[in-house]
DNA sequence: TCTTGCACCTCTAGTCGCTAGAGGATGTAG
DNA sequence: CTACATCCTCTAGCGACTAGAGGTGCAAGA
């Protein structure tokens, strides 16, 4: 019942075989037990900890973020202080990444819009680019 | 009144000197002339040019993108379809890009909410990426 | 004139988080 | 037994820089 081949793994946690050979590779996934013909053979432990991961990582934290949270994840008698803050900059983060994607969006539509699709001598997309005084967000 | 070096060049433009050497390197900035002690000497249209990416970078485009803005910029007669088209799909991302971000931070505070500075094995950061199925936005 | 000290030069290697490919071994189904 | 998928290791590549080593040029003060 267990012998879970890499194949297997990637299936189940979604993250891709070479992924998971990367994650070992950096040590942040343990060194597996191996079959007969030398291949690795996971458990359920490795499973639920290649899901942590992936989950992390789609939320946009980095690997050394990551590495903090799995020991933290391996000592649940700690106060939870670190994830805590780890979390709260990531959110930190996110919201200034939205505030300045926002205001590059209203400037592409603007260059976007206003773009009379002729010639590049009157493309207003060229123009913006060229003269950074047009734009109306000075934020970036 | 030309001669300007790649300190002062950086200062105007706001990239920073590797930063030009390496645009020269992948040919996005032409070879400028050298002085007699082998420095490099720029020109106003190479300033012009460098704040054209500078703020195309900071749009998000990416450099084969710049590339071919640059070139159309270069040819001020064509049609402007391929600047708009550039444009619109830089459009598209950055808004898919909100979208996303704009999921995670909702999910992030839930997080950073419900967690209850207590120990790691009450922590919810923890317990929310250990468990993707307590997700409320499952997009990602 | 000399010297200090900054700015410049080239070149290589490192960053992050993978991804691709070569070249070979193993496992499984027909 | 023979395909064929999957596994193995290893190296190199991606994008867009950034850092560092080791050396040269240049302007200004003593």
């Amino acid at each position: 019942m267990k012998k879970i081949t890499i194949g297997e793994a990637a299936r189940q946690s979604g993250v891709k075989v070479p992924t998971i050979r990367y994650y070992e590779g950096i040590g942040l996934l343990r060194t597996p037990g191996r079959s007969e013909g030398n291949q690795r053979a996971y458990e359920q432990s490795d499973l639920d900890r290649l899901t942590f991961i992936r989950h992390a990582r789609e939320l946009g934290f980095e690997i050394e973020a990551i590495r903090t949270l799995l020991s933290l994840q391996d000592n649940p008698l700690q106060p939870c202080a670190s994830a805590d803050a780890i979390a709260k900059a990531r959110l930190v983060e996110v919201k200034q990444r939205i505030r300045s994607l926002t205001a590059l969006k209203a400037e592409l539509e603007m260059m976007v819009e206003d773009c009379g699709h002729g010639r590049v001598d009157q493309c207003r997309v060229i123009e913006v680019l060229a003269d950074h005084g047009q734009c109306t967000h000075h934020g970036h």
